[in-house]
DNA sequence: ATTACACTTGAACAATCATTCAACTGACAT
DNA sequence: ATGTCAGTTGAATGATTGTTCAAGTGTAAT
């Protein structure tokens, strides 16, 4: 108690050569950005499900807001940033959207960890 | 506009027998939260850096923190969500803990994405 | 005993994010 | 043309989360 400690007590211990050399097993930057922004989609219970659903046939949005029991808005809103990152495909038939899975490695790590 | 929408707007269309199909090949939810747990720990930048640099050598949590350029506090932070999901082991060593990886899936996981 | 060191931890803050609501669009049928 | 249907979209809200700061452990050396 009432102990001082007026420095920031970030500072250095550390092995300067083994350091340096782990620093290099690192992927870069934009590797490391791409993998944590696949592995941060995959993270959501509705954007797995939705994976899950379409992986072996194509589904309409109503069709996928069915089977998970959410709204359309929010499976539209989450298709969405599946697009963006393009796991999923979809065509129009008619006034419905019908998507489904377009990568393959994905539907390998779905299945993997299932 | 000023249509006039009394209802709410979420309403089914769906092929119901479809539906009831694709149902059954969503893991049970118990899986689909282990799995989204493990994504959403892999979805951080620091945290997967982290399991990059303990992946072949342990290392103190100083030398993490002089790996990654971040501060040794939020070092220690996540490699508790680390160790709570049991990817990560510690053994002390004098005043020093030393980590490793303790998963092998998730590093060929790693591996894989590199 | 005291001090320094290598962490750990809790609280606080800002940023990110998933869902809801309401409005909108575009296709199709009448 | 009007209305309905299937889906999209923007804003708002509440929840979760990563980092920082400050204080607290426990070990080891003096």
């Amino acid at each position: 108690m009432n102990k001082i400690k007026p420095v920031k007590n970030e500072l250095f211990c550390f092995n300067k050569s083994k350091v340096e050399l782990v620093k290099k097993k690192i992927p870069k930057s934009e590797t490391v950005n791409k993998i944590t922004k696949l592995f941060s989609v995959l993270s959501d219970k509705t954007r797995l499900k939705i994976l899950y659903s379409i992986s072996e046939e194509e589904l309409c949005v109503c069709d996928i807001a069915n089977v998970l029991g959410v709204s359309l808005s929010a499976v539209s809103h989450q298709l969405r940033i599946l697009r963006n990152l393009d796991l999923v495909k979809f065509k129009n038939e008619g006034k419905m959207s019908l998507y489904s899975l377009c990568d393959k490695d994905i539907n390998r790590l779905l299945q993997e960890y299932k």
